[in-house]
RNA sequence: GGCGAUAUCGUCUAACGGUUAGGACCGGCGGUUCUCAUCCGUCAAAUAGGGGUUCGAUUCCCCUUAUCGCUACCA
């Protein structure tokens, strides 16, 4: 327990104070009156006893007379001062651990966001973590010499690092003794989108986290709506971010006839029953309790049928579908994100566990399936509540014993809907294809709607696993910002080597076609270099392909308005003597360029800008772009001194 | 309509019941620089409304409002 000083305002401690002693006043009133006056009475009773005569005009008589009276003046005095003394301890205290409430009632304060509540899992974080953040991630060709003076970011990072190590402090408490086994179950009706792509993150991290396993399962019961083609899509979108199955990929698909013996087995138990009704007259049902504003649930027709109706409607032949009946009472779970839930069951229609042709629906095939699977937690968006409360009507229809389960809040889009397929929302891979690196959508997507309650928002892959607790989400839902994800994505670009950026970039450039896989192979070095002049004004990786055009481009066309500006009569003289100097230079360097290009100007009495702009242009065809040292050392003496040329020779003509 | 969940800057989020309500993105303004960017500094920006409990409420309770979700022989 942590104990911090807390100031409590002068003018509050005398209220309390005041109130205090009124009630004390009020208390010695009541029973030192009545005691005062019986003991004046016995007082005086012995002293006439002994045969003295009072004389109340005698001051020494008086005084005895009064001397009851004073002593309780005194004894109102000393415990007045006693309530003084008590109220300043109890401030005191109160300061210190937040008001005694805490102590006396502690339960009180769980609803307010697990403030009190403790890890779910022992919080294993690395000490080498006081390195700092940025030089773990540099790779060896870039080695990051760290500055004297911490900047913004880091002392921001040293932070942080405080802060986790007190969290750390906190007693770590197993929310469960079974072994946690997770999942993410996608259904193959469209593309992984990021809403699933969160919840395979959350749970996979929980997995990482405890050492337990993260499954996958495919839910393509739905014969009708599930593509198997859709399949592979979404595994691989999965890898792409870094997860994968801890054990053999299950399809639902495989497991049919399992869930129908269920199915047979509740109708059997006489948990579930036969509905006849067909899916227009339930259709008609509803259209009837909406018109008479009434809840949307199945009305039981079937459930009272006598054992001759029932066998004379199958001797018809007319189809059945299963329905689970539920009990009269009251349902309630606790959830790790949300507290807990309940929902009086008159709330929970009598659902189908099995449709007509026999197959499982949803409710019921994840049930068995996650008993079958040995699932632990169950974590998954929050608008899976209402099947967890059917889903527990079937696990206790079917003996099973319920795993712990998490409703995460949504990720919305940004006119606040669910995310889905059906309104257009990007796979996850589309992301990829427009240049935003795994890391940090992974990243981004964690940080959504969960918090590691610091003021650091990036981190790789392996913090998170050592950070994360299901604890921290967020209860409301979080919408999904791409100009954030963006922001993220160039923090990410930036922790990356020039080299890892370099396999990343190629192969976009030779689909630009501005150049081809064997010339770059022949020039990786080179390529290695652009990319490193060319980071820190790319927020995509795709931004690195425009950005280089003329990098590989040795045909390309001066900016307009920076031709108009720059390509003076006399940048020609000054393009044809930077180059030639440029030329003849033995030794090519960021320095040497410099200065041939400082004496130059001094020279030509010129300020560097002037001999600067015009030469960029000529060399890159745009009037910004990298330092223009750092430009022409990567583009190479020779290329350089051929496009100056060029240019002036294109100044002159026009 | 019924049921449920949620409510802090525009967005993502911090804040044992006591803070000047903090950070990040976006935006504005400066500085660094040959340009653009980076980097640095700085400004603007929030506790939905109303009651209650409390010396004190963003925090606990209630009501209202709003938002979201669910309400299929979909998953």
């Amino acid at each position: 327990m942590r104990y911090e000083l807390k100031s409590i305002p002068v003018w509050a401690f005398l209220k309390i104070t005041f109130f205090v002693n009124l009630i004390a006043g009020f208390v010695l009133g009541i029973f030192m009156t009545p005691l005062v006056g019986v003991f004046s009475v016995v007082l005086v009773s012995i002293f006439q006893m002994q045969g003295t005569n009072f004389d109340v005009s005698n001051s020494l008589d008086s005084i005895i007379v009064a001397t009851p009276v004073i002593l309780s003046f005194l004894f109102a005095f000393v415990l007045t001062s006693f309530e003084i003394v008590v109220v300043f301890i109890y401030n005191i205290f109160a300061s210190f651990i937040g008001g005694i409430s805490f102590v006396l009632e502690p339960e009180k304060s769980t609803g307010n966001k697990q403030k009190q509540s403790t890890p779910a899992v022992p919080q294993k974080v690395s000490p080498q973590k006081s390195d700092s953040i940025k030089q773990q991630y540099k790779k060896q060709d870039n080695p990051p010499p760290l500055p004297p003076v911490l900047n913004k970011k880091e002392k921001i990072i040293q932070k942080n690092i405080v802060q986790e190590s007190e969290i750390k402090k906190e007693e770590p408490q197993q929310m469960t003794d079974k072994p946690v086994r997770v999942r993410i179950a996608p259904s193959p009706s469209g593309y992984l989108h990021v809403g699933t792509a969160r919840m395979a993150i959350a749970n996979f991290l929980y997995a990482r986290h405890t050492g337990g396993q993260f499954l996958i399962r495919i839910e393509n019961t739905d014969a009708a709506r599930s593509d198997d083609s859709l399949i592979e899509p979404i595994i691989s979108a999965l890898k792409w971010l870094g997860i994968e199955s801890d054990e053999e990929i299950i399809f639902q698909s495989d497991r049919i006839e399992l869930y129908e013996k269920y199915a047979q087995q509740i109708l059997k138990d006489g948990k579930g029953y036969r509905c006849f009704c067909s899916p227009e007259l339930l259709a008609a049902d509803r259209e009837e309790a909406k018109a008479n504003k009434g809840p949307l649930r199945y009305n039981r027709r079937c459930l009272h049928l006598t054992q001759e109706e029932i066998d004379k409607k199958i001797a018809d032949g007319e189809k059945f579908a299963i329905r689970i009946k539920i009990p009269d009472g009251q349902t309630s779970f606790n959830d790790i994100v949300s507290h807990e839930l309940k929902r009086d069951n008159r709330e929970i229609e009598d659902f189908i566990i099995a449709r007509s042709d026999g197959t499982a629906t949803y409710n019921l095939a994840v049930v068995i399936d996650d008993n079958d699977m040995k699932i632990s937690h169950v974590i998954r968006g929050n608008d899976h509540i209402t099947n967890t409360f059917k889903q527990i009507h079937i696990y206790n229809a079917l003996g099973f014993t319920l795993p712990t389960f998490g409703h995460v809040p949504l990720i919305l889009r940004p006119d606040k809907k669910k995310v889905s397929k059906r309104l257009g929302d990007k796979d996850v891979a589309q992301y990829r294809e427009e240049g935003i690196l795994p890391e940090a959508m992974f990243n981004f997507l964690c940080l959504l709607g969960w918090s590691p309650k610091t003021d650091r928002e990036i981190y790789n892959v392996q913090e998170l696993i050592e950070i994360f607790n299901p604890n921290n989400f967020n209860n409301s839902n979080a919408i999904f910002n791409e100009e954030k994800l963006e922001a993220f994505n160039k923090e990410h670009i930036a922790l990356k080597s020039d080299h890892e950026l370099a396999v990343l970039v190629a192969p976009l450039l030779v689909e630009a076609g501005y150049t081809s896989k064997y010339w770059l192979e022949t020039r990786w070095e080179y390529l290695r270099s652009v990319i490193s002049i060319l980071k820190t004004r790319v927020r995509r990786v795709s931004d690195f392909v425009e950005l280089s055009k003329y990098f590989f481009d040795f045909d390309y066309s001066y900016d307009a308005k920076a031709d108009e500006k720059n390509f003076t009569p006399e940048a020609i003289d000054i393009l044809n003597q930077f180059a030639e100097r440029l030329e003849k230079l033995d030794v090519y360097t960021k320095e040497t360029i410099e200065s041939t290009l400082s004496e130059l100007a001094v020279e030509k009495d010129m300020k560097k800008g002037k001999l600067i702009h015009p030469t960029r242009l000529a060399v890159s065809g745009i009037p910004n772009g990298p330092g223009l040292y750092d430009l022409l050392f990567v583009l190479g003496q020779k290329e350089v001194v051929e496009r100056m040329k060029k240019a002036a020779v294109y100044i002159q003509q026009k």
